[in-house]
DNA sequence: CTAAACCATAGAGTATACTCTAAGGTCAAG
DNA sequence: CTTGACCTTAGAGTATACTCTATGGTTTAG
């Protein structure tokens, strides 16, 4: 098979040859090494950058893509394990959604509240809720 | 007015001293000093940080807050500004949201297509999708 | 053979929001 | 006056995913 080095891999993946070698300490690509020390990566190392990039847009972070290559690697790989890190991913993804959700219906209804005109801000109702928040509704005004 | 040291305005915020230095280096707060140095905070001192825990909340970086809480502190400070920050927050939460409903979708679809067994992963359309990614969908198999 | 292009390493810098450590000064009680 | 609690600063460490720098070895074209 065809061995290449880390600046024709970068060309050919779009990952940065410092990306390449930082992939490299997490353990997650391990080419091999000519005499004098050079990288040399074989033909799976596009595949396995592929990969990296498919489970990164997936919010994997580089440990858990770790994993996955592990799994993916392994002879005892069972579906089932990664369905359980997807899993996971599934419901952080809706945990996040929602709390996102919740921040957005309170800006909107701080920003129908604000009359949005050049007067002062004193009594604005978006920096009152900032300082008064949603769980204290009568504070004293200091 | 009462002034109080770091350690009381802590305890009273449950913002830890380290924290309450870090905001002060950031320009959030700016306590008086004794003749010693002790920093003494005034009255206003909570209700900024409660301003802090408030906007913090709303995803808006300590970057952002300053902006607000030099907003808040002038005398030029316009409903305005206050919105415009607060719709660029609503609109970042949308994409966000969009995102990870995207993520969400796909991480789906690859669970119901998953067999989910015991056998091996090496045919699990999981793993095979981060691999060959959603957007060319037949490369070569390496 | 030399110069350019490429490769190697270790370690520091980036961004965000803290958190902790070390070394030392201050204050209140007994 | 000493002890302990509290305060000060500068700077390093944490987490994530890179990115850059410095210094020096390798390979290839002319």
């Amino acid at each position: 098979m065809k061995k290449i080095t880390i600046g024709v891999l970068s060309k050919q993946s779009g990952v940065s040859a410092d990306t390449l070698r930082y992939y490299e300490r997490l353990g997650l690509i391990k080419p091999l090494r000519s005499a004098s020390g050079y990288r040399h990566y074989g033909s799976d190392a596009l595949r396995i950058l592929c990969f990296i990039r498919g489970a990164k847009a997936l919010h994997f972070t580089l440990q858990e893509i770790g994993d996955l290559l592990f799994l993916d690697a392994s002879d005892k790989t069972t579906c089932a394990a990664v369905l359980k890190k997807t899993a996971t991913k599934i419901r952080e993804a809706e945990e996040k959604i929602e709390e996102l959700h919740e921040i957005k219906k309170l800006l909107e209804k701080l920003t129908k509240a604000c009359p949005g005109d050049e007067t002062s801000a004193e009594a604005c109702p978006i920096l009152d809720h900032l300082c008064h928040g949603p769980s204290h509704k009568h504070a004293e005004h200091a």
